[in-house]
DNA sequence: TATGGATTTCAGGAATTCCTGAAACGACGG
DNA sequence: CCGTCGTTTCAGGAATTCCTGAAATCCATA
């Protein structure tokens, strides 16, 4: 590996961080890299930017793409891929929420809804169900906020960001404005 | 294993995805067992449920003890440990994002400061900081509001969740009053 | 349709993670 | 201070995941 400090030290953060979740190490190493890099990379120049194998990165690459956090850039007069990531970092942070929803929130949703239509025999199976419910709603309402959410054009979603907490003072307000226009209307 | 087929089917659903995540199948299983089970459970009552040997038990309760997930509770007249999760879905969720992003977030936080301090001696370089700093910034705006936001109590986050993107419409609305009552007193 | 560069596939060795049984440890009652 | 019950530690085998080099495939061009 032969990179400016600066980019090493990003790329192996990344790379190590990888195992943290479930990504490895060298997915995670060229995902870091293509994100500095100032231009598309073909894949030979990450192999000898990373030095690992030809293959090993190819299945990256591979990855990178299902995830949606990579993209194929044709370069004119090159027949090799180029591979960019998207330079938004709010897209970015909508594409992996999405893809972290759908691998590891909705198979679950879809095990819980069906737990919950069978019939319970039992006391503890009861039970069982009472909690299997109070699972489910709460991830019900968060992937519907975050199904809303991921919608919003950056500007907004850093507005709503910035806000914080302070939205429940928000909320207050509302209702004292609802309230005072249905006074004013009824007088 | 020999379970109630729901008990069964959540705790084997639990031990599959665990590997999704970074935990590994057992502490998925133990977890979901305590997470149905109507009171305390002691380590032999899981190792029997599960089917797992007695030290694999133990070690997936200290990390799910590591975690906050799940704490110890004594019986009286019983010198055994007793297992339990807290059963309130929403304080789940906030211990586990709370952790997750203490592991996950927060190491990457601080390697992206670093690198931001270091003098840059090149174009390449500076350009590479310029993308580290957007993700830094992001990633600030993120936990800042994840900080506030944890602190809700349930009944204002289900408020604040329910509300979704409506939300913008409460900051124009915001918008408007504030102009109104500006105008108003420079009047 | 032959050529050659670019890319992907895949079997199997390397590395890592998981799990177990045995032994060590700790604490309590006698 | 011994014996017992409960728990933890840990070395090493089992299982899984990662990575590589060689071969296969793809595809634009001649």
């Amino acid at each position: 590996m032969n990179l400016p400090a600066l980019t090493q030290a990003f790329v192996l953060h990344f790379g190590e961080m990888g195992s943290r979740w479930g990504i490895n190490r060298t997915v995670g190493q060229v995902y870091a890299l293509l994100y500095l890099a100032p231009e598309p990379l073909h894949a030979d120049a990450i192999v000898e930017a990373l030095g690992v194998s030809r293959s090993n990165v190819s299945m990256a690459l591979r990855e990178l793409q299902a995830w949606n956090l990579v993209s194929v850039r044709h370069v004119p007069g090159d027949r090799r891929d180029h591979f960019v990531t998207p330079d938004d970092v709010w897209q970015i942070l909508r594409t992996l929420a999405e893809e972290r929803k759908r691998r590891e929130v909705d198979p679950t949703l879809t095990v819980l809804r069906e737990l919950l239509l069978q019939p319970a025999t039992s006391d503890a199976e009861r039970h069982a169900q009472r909690r299997i419910a109070a699972m489910h709603n709460m991830i019900e309402q968060l992937t519907g906020w975050f199904e809303e959410v991921k919608r919003l054009p950056n500007e907004r979603l850093v507005a709503l960001l910035a806000l914080g907490a302070g939205v429940t003072r928000l909320l207050e307000l509302k209702d004292r404005v609802v309230g005072l226009a249905v006074s004013g209307r009824s007088a």
